[in-house]
DNA sequence: ATTATTTAAATTGTGTACAATATAATTGCG
DNA sequence: CGCAATTATATTGTACACAATTTAAATAAT
């Protein structure tokens, strides 16, 4: 190979370029629904499962705590979700949905689509991104 | 398909998960000459062509003047740039490597292979991420 | 030439990310 | 039981990202 501290030739470098791309691409979409994109990813796993601990939207989505208590308390600001101690152990924050929170959902049924139109990408070339995250993410 | 809305359906939340990820796998790499991961990218297009406007490397990194400001500043904090306005044209701040900021390219020199080492995937499946990067970022 | 427009950076404000630490509750162990 | 270790979340501090605005300099238009 030539000089490996080219900008070419970093590999890496193109990822994290195209997942801020990716990002400003949801942003007009989301702003219409008042959300930011970890704020939108947040509220997916609730619209499945309306129960979650902050300890559990941290798994699925890799975040931490330090990362999810503001967010959290933003969503809780804007209406869409509770944040309550569980009364079986006192350490853990319960987040639920409130009905605000779950009418969003409708609002949200044509953003993915709407996301793949203005993608316009061959959903193979993301399955090989997703096989990628899963091999480094499973720790 | 099945709810769009669910986590599982995502395609772009891999792509956003691995990012960070990588960024992470950077980081213990990237504390032992103390610089983070925006930081080494902007070092990797000086280290190519030793003066660069903040204008140009931010077409190259796809970052604007308010990200990159504040990060200049932290390079010339640590001696390895100086920022100064042109004197053809005084709107433009110039960005040239210090002795300091060109000598840490030998300390860099061992990163590409060792996160190369780190990640162990197949390059091919980097290309196919160039590939959707190239198109997405190409307005 | 004077003014309007454009351009390059910087600034301001909001929102992630994440390391490190703190706090408080629960569990485990002698 | 009493205390040490663990666990869940919050807090603190640093560093991106980026929209929106500001400032100052250069260019264009009349």
């Amino acid at each position: 190979m030539k000089d490996p501290l080219k900008l070419k030739e970093q590999y890496c470098f193109p990822l994290y370029a195209l997942s801020r791309e990716i990002t400003q691409r949801y942003r007009p979409l989301l702003q219409e629904i008042d959300l930011t994109y970890p704020q939108y990813l947040v509220l997916l796993v609730l619209w499945e499962e309306r129960l979650q601990t902050v300890n559990q939207l941290g798994e699925k989505l890799y975040l931490d705590s330090g990362t999810l208590t503001p967010l959290l308390k933003r969503l809780e600001q804007k209406g869409h979700i509770l944040r309550q101690r569980s009364k079986q152990d006192e350490r853990v924050v319960e987040i639920t949905l409130t009905p605000t929170g779950e009418a969003l959902k409708e609002s949200a049924q044509c953003i993915p689509l709407r996301m793949m139109e203005s993608l316009d990408m061959p959903l193979a070339d993301f399955e090989v991104i997703k096989k990628l995250a899963d091999k480094l993410l499973i720790k």
